[in-house]
DNA sequence: CTTTACATGCAGGTGACTTTCAGATAGCCG
DNA sequence: CGGCTATCTGAAAGTCACCTGCATGTAAAG
């Protein structure tokens, strides 16, 4: 299924700024941040809060997922293949170096025992430090 | 050790500010936000920049850790007893409906793998929904 | 008591995110 | 194909957490 037909399918308008919103973060591979997708250059023009109200949507549709960094700034990345609509189902890592996250899709939630009748609504795990391109980059200038 | 001492034993100066903040965040029992000590009515007049400064001081010093809330605002609360300086090594919930945050030091933060070459600086792993008071509270009331 | 490195308070600024509202448009129906 | 209506978009302006620069104040060492 297209994107377009992806977007229409999850009960949402295929408009110009979401197909190109979703297209672009199916193409990268990574979870952006709102800045970082504003800067591109295939969705250049794209107003600020156009984009905000975007990434709102598709999430509610449960077509991309959001995570928070320690940086104080969400990120947004397409949803695992037959992923669960529950929010954060996987473990994310965040450098601070470049600031890029990547999702560890294979490091599922772990479950964590909590005080009586308390609801749980999702979790966020988030390892930080410095990705392995950073690291090499770090140790062939110093 | 009492908090001036252990403020002194950090190597920081114990200033008014420093001993009025470490002393209320160990009296709270859970981390507080920034917003909620400055309310805090043992800390009237603190200014809210010589209030960041304490707390980042206080982070530096390995007194007290931060964690970050999915509201995008940091909650700072003493060290578990004996814990380690390692930023982040138990699991945090935050109760979405009073924005409370509660320290789960029986839930060590657990282990991910990673990339080759990646290097770890921290991990941060929340828990939100609502907490046990604010579930009663919803159903008296509904 | 004097010195000085460090802490404080205030003014002003940054950046992520939200709200409001007028104008545009996707998708439905005929 | 053409009109209607709910919904989306864009621009201006606002909110909130947090940071920086600088002059003043003070803890602690000698």
């Amino acid at each position: 299924m297209s994107p377009p037909e992806r977007i229409r399918a999850a009960g949402l308008r295929r408009t110009p700024a979401r197909i190109a919103v979703f297209g672009r973060l199916l193409a990268n591979g990574r979870p952006y941040t709102h800045a970082e997708l504003l800067a591109d250059p295939e969705l250049a023009g794209l107003d600020h809060v156009t984009l905000y109200r975007t990434l709102a949507a598709l999430v509610d549709a449960e077509l991309i997922h959001r995570v928070f960094g320690i940086d104080g700034v969400w990120r947004y990345g397409v949803q695992p293949a037959g992923g669960p609509g529950c929010p954060g189902n996987h473990v994310h890592f965040l450098c601070r170096s470049c600031g890029g996250m990547r999702c560890l899709y294979d490091s599922p939630m772990p479950r964590v025992p909590l005080p009586e009748s308390t609801e749980v609504e999702g979790r966020h795990f988030l390892v930080y430090g410095r990705c392995a391109a950073c690291v090499r980059a770090g140790e062939a200038t110093a």
